[in-house]
DNA sequence: ACCTGAACACCGTTCAAGT
DNA sequence: ACCTGAACACCGTTCAAGT
């Protein structure tokens, strides 16, 4: 989101010493930052490489030099954001004492604002690039770091009986689908109109969560 | 699926008499045909319009006279493909003594199965173009004639006490966003590996409805 | 090692003609 | 009314050079 001009002086950072590729700085990452606000400004058809190397003020040829053709910056932007997506999950988690209800109240609501504020970008990350998981093995593992995170509170809440026991996975599957289909939809422009203000989405999680833990929860309290 | 190679003799279809456009049969139909043949074979990516017009058979400039460009044929095919799903959801329900459940069990089979088979066109009506609601508003409507179906199936079971009473809106959208998550994960191939087979799915989807009816059932049974 | 300019095939779109 | 061929700007990718 910072502006991308002229740079005046030459940057120097540690690992221009390294033996790293630089010469620009640090081209493959510019050119990912160039990327990423291209897509949230135009849109996946707006993003395209030559006006991604001009943004990043190189020829349109220097990309080649960092990726092996335009899928191969499309891969790293979305591993960029998957990688993002589970961070800013991880980083809502920083209370553990937290319920299981307050936890899956917090992620659901981080994920769905993840997929407002980078439509685009979500739709990039679930645009088929993650079939082709042998040949970008990294994307396939970063694309995985969410239902990890969403598994560990499950289980925590399993744990200290405030989510029915069994096996973990099927309701984390569950939650992760409602969640994804809820931030989808909401992307599209798909629910209701009364719904489309801030204010009702957070309603609208609150909701979404009591519901399924009527579902999974123990049904103790 | 059909094959496409040169239709000898022309074809004298009733609607040729009735001052609509043709000439070439029904060059619009033909296109959008095209046009969701190569989305299914080659991605969103490989859909290029004059790709598709070689493939109807006419020069890559006809096409102008049925779209004025290219989005405007992607919005025709991502309406008939909201529209084919509808329908599909709508076939599903010939038998109204069926529990709450099986309908919605049957409801969920039939939206996951769309997406497995048309996942590029699935990719491409959930790809913001219902956004320009105002420029394509029959792509809107035809996109909410799903949601419609669903609703039907909740209030029916409401009025049958299958269904926890309210608002009906409001579950109808959380089993909307379940099914809707789940098809988008399934085709992007995010979910666990030991449910990729077909049999499993089908007991996927299965758990998935129990799992919200214990949310949103009337918890007499 | 990294970057550049020219070049190629191809796409979306427009325009002046053709029937 | 509908279709065609030529043309334009632009993109992805490759290649032969430049430092």
């Amino acid at each position: 989101m910072e502006e991308m001009g002229q740079d005046p002086a030459k940057v120097e950072t540690a690992q221009a010493k390294q033996g790293k590729p630089y010469h620009h700085g640090d081209l493959r990452n510019a050119l990912i930052k160039a990327g990423q606000s291209l897509l949230a400004e135009e849109g996946l058809a707006g993003l395209d490489l030559r006006k991604v190397a001009r943004r990043a003020g190189v020829s349109h040829n220097a990309p080649y030099r960092h990726f092996a053709d335009k899928q191969a910056l499309l891969v790293a932007i979305a591993e960029a954001g998957f990688k993002e997506l589970a961070g800013q999950i991880q980083q809502s988690r920083q209370n553990p004492d937290n319920t299981a209800r307050t936890q899956l109240t917090t992620i659901a609501r981080v994920y769905v604002e993840f997929g407002q504020e980078h439509p685009a970008l979500m739709r990039e990350m679930f645009s088929g690039l993650v079939l082709e998981r042998k040949a970008y093995p990294s994307l396939y593992s970063a694309s995985k770091l969410a239902f990890q995170q969403l598994l560990e509170v499950v289980e925590q809440g399993q744990s200290r009986g405030e989510l029915s026991e069994g096996s973990a996975e099927r309701p984390t599957l569950v939650f992760w689908s409602l969640v994804h289909g809820l931030t989808m939809l909401l992307i599209e422009n798909q629910l209701p109109d009364n719904i489309s203000n801030p204010a009702s989405v957070e309603r609208l999680v609150e909701e979404y969560v009591t519901t399924l833990l009527q579902g999974i929860g123990s049904h103790r309290s």
